[in-house]
DNA sequence: TGTATTCTGTATCGTTCGGTAGGCCACCTT
DNA sequence: AAGGTGGCCTACCGAACGATACAGAATACA
């Protein structure tokens, strides 16, 4: 239940001078993406993160920037690892796969071992106070930036007459991201990885033939 | 996306002694109810909820005993009232109309004028630090027991030879139940009523026949 | 070796958090 | 009218919040 890729790791090789930093940036940043995955936003203190991360307040700052940039951060780390899968699903060859991907690929997220149960996209700051409202804004701003990519591929696979006449790409859309969203939920509720793999072969036989 | 409607305004009309309140209990408590509605319960703090109620902090732990008990008082609440056609739908005759007047139901309570869009038991705390984890874990609670009631209302409409053979309740209570949760997302994310309302009659498609 | 540069760690900043103490006030019963 | 009861209000509590100042330590370059 995210989208786009953006670079990840692009390693400045180049050590320059002064102290070399005693940690591994790449590292510190998967693990503040646990806590925040875990937490949300508001609920993850830089506490929790620093503890997390094993480094000191004013280095967090150095790194990343904020509390902002480090969610920010945190969440293209996401979108390129735990949720690329939704970028694999848009590429399957025929509509009826894209769909069938992506939330078989949400199942295999929801249920990763060792990870938190649910989506960032979503859990991240769904509903939150004033000062976390521009997280709340962006990660509304994602999700409907994937859904519209999937009503574009949609629209694509109509044009191939790989989707019924009577079928409208952005309804699909609509559909499967909701389906997505609320697999999410269920997920953070405690549903197993069986029980979300049924509920994919019930929500596809809505699937337009 | 809320359950079970716990009893409302009992109301003791004894007046007793000592000074009256001036304000409305039930009035303040639709106000506490608007503002973790909109802001979850970690993002709500003790100044939005005393500035929406129009009344004093300790008046505020008076009246309702601590953050959390307005909480639990303003979900009760919640469930009672806007989440209402929740129990409404369960009556439905047969377990089909169930499905599609919880979804109307759904739409219509997530695209209703001056009300924060989005669900309660969704939003209220997905995720969030370990203070309000055991409203979170409630919430997870109450989302199962409405998915449970669900279940059982289509195991008796299996029964009753309402759904065909082939059909497993359990996995249609989480399909619906998914969708709800799924369509609480999408309104926070800013869906239309038309838009959700074109949603449910896609995801009905994938009732059995 | 000296100096500039950059990171680390401690100790703290000002603010906001949820929650309360205590004085004042309004109403009841007697 | 007196006393008792309970709600209102100001002002405050200790703790946690996000964010930093500053001094010491580790490196590169001169």
């Amino acid at each position: 239940m995210i989208y786009l890729l953006k670079g990840m790791k692009q390693e400045a090789p180049t050590p320059k001078a002064g102290r070399p930093r005693a940690f591994d940036v790449d590292e510190a940043l998967e693990r503040a993406l646990q806590v925040f995955w875990r937490k949300g936003y508001e609920g993850a203190s830089l506490t929790d993160l620093t503890a997390a991360m094993g480094i000191n307040r004013p280095s967090l700052y150095a790194a990343f920037g904020n509390k902002e940039a480090l969610f920010r951060k945190a969440f293209d780390r996401y979108a390129a690892g735990p949720a690329g899968f939704w970028a694999v699903a848009l590429q399957a060859p025929t509509a009826r796969e894209v769909a069938e991907s992506l939330l078989r690929g949400s199942v295999d997220s929801l249920s990763k071992p060792n990870c938190p149960r649910g989506c960032l996209a979503v859990q991240g700051a769904l509903s939150c106070g004033d000062e976390a409202d521009p997280i709340r804004r962006e990660l509304n701003a994602r999700r409907a930036a994937g859904q519209e990519l999937l009503r574009q591929r949609f629209e694509r696979a109509k044009s191939e007459g790989d989707l019924p006449a009577h079928a409208d790409p952005a309804d699909l859309a609509r559909y499967i991201a909701t389906l997505a969203q609320g697999m999410a939920v269920q997920a953070a509720g405690g549903a197993s990885r069986e029980e979300l793999s049924r509920l994919v072969d019930v929500a596809l036989m809505a699937w337009p033939k």
